[in-house]
DNA sequence: GATTATGCGGCTGTATACAATCATTGCAAC
DNA sequence: GTTGCAATGATTGTATACAGCCGCATAATC
């Protein structure tokens, strides 16, 4: 088959994106923003050829992209046993989420300093965009949104090699969230991502630090990464270990 | 041809690997220590079917390992043009730089918490072997022992993401160093892992964290990365953007 | 003589065929 | 009824064939 241009499913999930981009990033994305608006939950196995079925590609450019998707931590790559979504345990998030306060510390004091105007537009166009979404219900693509802008901030701070961390520290929060959210979901306060611009552009590195800091406790207070400590349920222990299955199983 | 054994090119560049390792790593690893070694310096080309030729494997293998390589930055990857040793310019250096402070320093505050006493045994003896090293003048090895240290700690830490962050980091450093060394050379003392250690056993963080960033000036001063104000030196200004040739090269 | 076409060689991008591995299921033995 | 084993099916690991792109070199034109 060379290369059908048939099965095209929707166009690219969002708009920004280069016209140049090539294949890989297409299913990369896809791939991506189903995991991270929960469309695929985790656990859930990501068959190659599936997947090569469903996108119209081979299992090549599949295998490429649950690569870059395992690199970030979204996917988990058994070797001979195929991909699925990641399901980070209580300990890996624990991990995840201190490495993040480091990281989201260092990126608000250079943004601080190096945010342009532009970008700051930009901050506050994408936290109105996340308000809509929480508005209409829109969960999934909500947390996609405010991991976004964590992101965008990111790019502000001027250094590659943290954006990329932070790239791969902010997709598997989202995974997190997804996971481990209580039952308030009343949500990453677009407010304090707002109030965190102003101060980034007053150049109040000190304020926007402790407001990100304030941000940060909000989010882990939202979690219930309990104690761990034998909850009883043994589907709920070994979520992170347990294959999916069809409701109607057998035990043998 | 199935898989033909010959061509082994010499056994696992160090002794300690895993029996189950895969074509993979052994390829991945190879590259990894021939450019941080700088036996492959920083704008070399890395031929796939070269590559392939020479460990025995197809360009699959190859492939696969030079994507893993360019994630962690050491290999540039360039869209139908193959891939080159990084070559990070003065800008890069100095945003990997400031990252691997910060990350530095958030993982020796958690190793002086978690650092088990093994883990401690383990470090003494890295120190110990890159004092060899740069004893009977081996810099290349000495170059990669001394961030096969700054690894290990980090994996002391407990913390996963920062562990992948800093291989990322490390790998990097390591380059630039290859690149942009003075003429000093005396070197990463190893006076100074050896009584990071110390503080470290004895548990007392800040004075750990204090060793650390002064390890971390250190390095700094002995790189030469210069005001990047006009170096005069056209070959050097472009050396990121620039295509190697052979020597005797015409203008057009 | 300088500049722009054009063909060629090498290399990468993609797809696919084949081999190896693992999980499952059914059967036999205890 | 449970446990261990073997065949089977599905899925991944690897190699390779083919197609397309890039850059260089030669050749043609102004």
């Amino acid at each position: 088959m060379p290369m059908s241009e048939s099965l095209q499913p929707l166009a690219s999930p969002r708009a920004t994106r280069s016209r140049t981009e090539t294949q890989d990033d297409r299913v990369y994305a896809h791939i991506f923003d189903a995991i991270l608006e929960q469309r695929l939950a985790p656990g859930t196995r990501l068959s190659e050829e599936t997947l090569g079925g469903i996108f119209g590609v081979s299992r090549t450019i599949i295998r490429r992209a649950l690569s870059r998707l395992a690199h970030e931590g979204v996917v988990l790559l058994r070797p001979n046993r195929g991909a699925v979504v990641a399901s980070p345990s209580v300990d890996e998030a624990r991990q995840i989420l201190h490495a993040r306060r480091l990281v989201e510390r260092a990126i608000t004091e250079l943004a601080a300093l190096h945010a342009t105007s532009d970008q700051l537009e930009g901050l506050r166009r994408m936290v109105n965009e996340e308000h809509e979404c929480f508005a209409r219900g829109d969960r999934g693509a909500g947390i996609r949104l405010s991991g976004e802008f964590h992101l965008k901030l990111a790019e502000a701070a001027r250094n590659a090699p943290l954006l990329s961390f932070q790239r791969s520290l902010v997709s598997q929060t989202s995974l997190i969230i997804a996971q481990y959210e209580g039952p308030s979901r009343s949500h990453c306060s677009y407010d304090e991502h707002s109030r965190l611009i102003d101060a980034i552009a007053s150049r109040d590195a000190e304020r926007a630090v402790a407001l990100m800091m304030s941000h940060m406790d909000h989010i882990d207070s939202k979690l219930e990464l309990g104690e761990d400590a034998g909850s009883g349920d043994l589907q709920q222990v070994f979520s992170h270990v347990m294959q999916e299955r069809p409701p109607g199983r057998k035990p043998r």
